[in-house]
DNA sequence: GGTGCCCCGGCCCCG
DNA sequence: CCGGGGCACC
């Protein structure tokens, strides 16, 4: 389309600001944005503002204008969706040739980053990325080699706290412990180190760092990349963390020394990963540090209808800390927001298939339907009604495809023939299948590598008697997996070390094993299509690495001999389709996109609906402990945390808002009283329309039989009763891999499962055993004069001794003498 | 000492 | 769901 790309003659910026089409039909903010001259540029971006089109026009500018080179640009995301996305806009826009770009998530980039560098880095070329799973085990293992109880350093929170630790960029050795606990969880951090160090494996947080302490150390490697990146976007820069902001100011250095030219768009109000380090302050220390001139603010909206902006912009400005914005369309106000309350989950679900069918029925397609949660787990529920009325869904997110049992374990047989070093992958399937290696065995294995400091593999002939024949054996089988698959195509590695490994056989005979036996073979479909997609062809002709890297690299080889070792197709860069596979698995979990031309209901967190848009969005599950999340309700920061996450799911809707909450819900195999979400009373009256009657009573009507004789609260927060789980079994949601790999359509071929019919079945009499004392029973909504409105969740003694527990929702739950509390029954 | 099975506790959001 | 602990049985 741009022909004049590589006119010689082409003219200069100036002149192409005005007759490039590329800029036609950008308002004036936006075309500021696209043509802001080099230097450091700061945008405030609003929901729907058109920023994913700012800045990819901008990137075509710039390229299309000469003031830059495809290789001399670098775009950040945080997600690999939105990677994707723009580099499709891109191609579209321009006829280029994305290979030399890099444009991709700070991890893929970091890893990208670290491959080419991994001699600096002190890695094997072929370094694994562990993901949270196997972090945690990582750090079980470590925390029991030190003899430390788990009760006082807790894995999790000892995992949280290394991550917390990398995200300020320090090291053991730049902390200070304060306590026993500190210094426990301090030793664990170092061992950990060690211990990754040793296995030749890396965490997320070590991609970053790792990448950040090479271009902080090494000048020669910096000033590189300074000369290369003369252009740096980085999009939704809300949410970066410490790290990666000085990550940033690596690759770009000092703007008015080297000239680099940097442009962070982000959007304050939708800041929604404070809990994993993100820090909106990032945006006012760039604008000051960067010198930034005139902050760009994008306030148009092109999304929205009327109502569900002024909804969007009434709850937002509740938010105390806000560098101000507000959304403005010239769209019409469009359908005011329903609200629905059901009885029940169920109820909800129900209505919520209800209303895709009557949406069908207008001619709506199905995909442009999203069905948005708080949690995953509040799928399940929706999941089982759409599953019953045959309405077609797809689920992203939630137990992800590389993140299954089943598949984790071929994965770590891969993993092991590129490395048999890496423990975490050898514990994993040492003993799976079974090969009578035991508890007992495994703790001399790793006694003896503690002690000799070598890898587990690198330790069996430690073990004696039949026990360490069955670690030879092992071992043997890894080799003999690494021999027999040696210059193998990709597909044909998997499905080998699927049979060898006995997988295979032991999911045959397992009775609840064909599902997992169908994510195997969806395995191998996704290496065949990755090996396709990501060009590890035939032909594919070994690349040097990036040049100039490639000479501060230390001798790293520009030319392979190796049949099973080709160039990652985008950078040239050398590596097996085997470790881009396993890379693969890792950074993108099976991320999701949707499959092209199915046409079914989206269902996804808030989270994971943020930089998505749908014409029909329905927000569920709006009660307070569910929406704002009850971790998050009595603390002014995360309060304003969760306000930001409705605010990002309200934007999500072009032309119709749609929220839903219920009275009770099944949560933990637990029923819960939920009153509605503080959120709904934030919400302009009038662009809202009741579809059931306002405030409608509690202890009536259909909620009843769902009521909860056993409810026991455990303290505040607790508004849960004791009881079983009752549909935690089998199954899964989002069960296949959604990657755009396979055209298997996981909810049209699924068999209906247990847990589905479970879930919709009626609730048991059982019930029936509530009581009621002095005129309240469980479930009833009650009001409190200094509390306000609450519902009963437990009731215990009787006469003078009688109190109750009461969900007051923001005012947490409270345990009430009847004799003394005045209590009053609301009708 | 290993295996298989049952039960329990945890689980928000993410690369 | 997943991992882990406890327990009966080999």
């Amino acid at each position: 389309m741009s022909s004049d790309l590589f006119d010689p003659f082409h003219s200069g910026p100036d002149q192409a600001l005005s007759d490039s089409p590329l800029l036609a039909g950008l308002n004036p903010e936006q075309l500021a944005a696209v043509t802001a001259p080099p230097g450091p540029n700061l945008v405030l971006a609003g929901a729907g503002s058109g920023k994913t089109r700012v800045l990819t026009t901008r990137i075509a500018w710039l390229l299309q204008t000469g003031q830059a080179t495809p290789g001399g640009i670098m775009a950040v995301t945080f997600t690999n969706k939105a990677a994707k996305e723009m580099l499709t806009r891109l191609q579209a826009m321009l006829p280029i040739n994305a290979r030399g770009m890099w444009i991709g998530t700070f991890h893929g980039l970091c890893n990208r980053f670290l491959r080419a560098h991994y001699q600096l880095a002190h890695l094997p070329q072929a370094f694994q990325i562990l993901d949270t799973q196997d972090q945690l085990s990582a750090v079980k293992r470590v925390i029991k080699g030190l003899k430390f109880d788990e009760e006082k350093v807790v894995p999790k929170a000892t995992t949280w706290f290394i991550a917390n630790a990398k995200e300020e960029g320090k090291r053991p050795r730049d902390l200070v412990p304060r306590d026993d606990l500190g210094r426990m969880q301090l030793e664990v951090y170092q061992a950990y180190e060690d211990q990754c160090q040793r296995e030749g494996v890396v965490d997320f947080a070590e991609l970053m760092l790792r990448t950040y302490e090479i271009l902080r150390d090494n000048a020669p490697v910096r000033e590189h990349y300074q000369r290369r990146f003369r252009h740096i976007l980085v999009d939704e820069f809300q949410d970066t963390n410490k790290l990666q902001y000085a990550w940033l100011k690596m690759f770009s250095g000092r703007p008015d020394v080297n000239g680099c030219s940097v442009m962070a768009v982000g959007d304050d109000d939708q800041s929604i990963y404070a809990f994993r380090g993100a820090q909106v302050s990032n945006m006012a220390d760039f604008e000051r540090e960067y010198r930034v001139q005139r902050v760009i603010k994008l306030e148009q909206n092109y999304r929205s209808h009327g109502h569900i902006l002024d909804a969007a912009n009434e709850l937002i400005a509740r938010n105390s800390k806000r560098l101000g914005k507000t959304l403005r369309t010239d769209q019409g106000q469009g359908e005011p927001i329903r609200i629905y309350e059901a009885a029940s989950d169920f109820a909800e679900a129900q209505w919520l298939v209800d209303e895709a069918r009557q949406l069908r029925r207008e001619g709506g397609p199905l995909h442009e339907v999203a069905f948005l949660y708080r949690s995953n787990a509040q799928s399940r529920v929706i999941e089982s009604a759409l599953f019953n009325a045959g309405v077609p869904y797809k689920v992203y997110g939630g137990l992800r495809f590389f993140e299954r049992a089943e598949v984790k374990h071929a994965l770590a047989y891969l993993r092991l023939i590129e490395n048999p070093n890496d423990d975490t992958s050898f514990l994993r399937v040492v003993n799976f299948p079974a090969r009578g290696i035991g508890a007992r065995t495994l703790e001399q294995l790793q006694d003896a590598a503690r002690i000799s400091g070598r890898s587990l593999y690198q330790s069996v002939t430690a073990v004696p008697g039949k026990a360490g024949a069955n670690l030879a054996a092992f071992n043997g089988l890894i080799d003999a997996m690494r021999e027999a698959t040696a210059g193998l195509t990709l597909r044909a590695i998997i499905e080998h070390v699927v049979q060898a490994s006995g997988l295979a056989d032991f999911y045959r005979t397992e009775k609840e094993g064909q599902e997992r036996l169908e994510n195997l073979a969806e395995l191998v479909n996704a290496a065949e299509a990755f090996v396709t997609q990501e060009g590890f062809g035939k032909d594919a002709v070994a690349m040097p690495v990036d040049e100039g890297a490639g000479a501060i690299a230390q001798g790293l080889p520009t030319a392979v001999a190796r049949v099973d070792v080709l160039p990652d197709a985008e950078t040239g860069e050398i590596i097996s389709p085997l470790v881009a596979f396993l890379t693969h698995a890792a950074l993108e979990a099976g991320d999701n996109q949707a499959q092209a031309g199915q046409d079914a209901v989206q269902l996804m967190t808030v989270h994971a609906a943020k930089g998505l848009e749908f014409n029909n969005v329905f927000i569920t599950g709006l009660e307070d402990g569910m929406f704002p999340h009850e971790n998050s309700m009595n603390d002014g920061e995360s309060l304003e945390e969760e306000r930001r996450l409705m605010y990002v799911a309200i934007t999500r809707a072009r032309k119709k808002l749609h929220i839903s909450f219920c009275q009770t819900r099944m949560l933990h195999g637990q029923t819960r009283y939920n009153i509605k979400s503080r959120f709904l009373d934030e919400l302009p009256e009038a662009s809202l329309k009741w579809l059931t009657p306002r405030n409608q009573g509690f202890g009536s009507g259909y909620a009843k039989q769902y009521q909860d004789a056993w409810a026991s609260g455990k303290g505040l927060g607790s508004v849960v009763g004791a009881g079983a789980q009752p549909w935690r079994s089998g199954g899964g949601q989002g069960s296949g891999y959604n990657g755009g790999y396979s055209g298997g359509q996981k909810w049209a071929e699924r068999r209906p499962q247990d847990e589905f019919k479970d879930l919709t079945a009626p609730m048991p009499k059982a019930m029936a055993a509530n009581r009621s004392e002095g005129g309240f029973k469980v479930g009833q909504q009650v009001f409190h004069n200094k509390f306000g409105e609450g519902v009963v969740l437990t009731l215990e003694g009787s006469g003078p001794d009688a109190r109750v527990q009461v969900n007051f929702g923001r005012h947490g739950s409270k345990w009430l003498m009847l004799s003394v509390a005045k209590l009053t029954p609301i009708e």
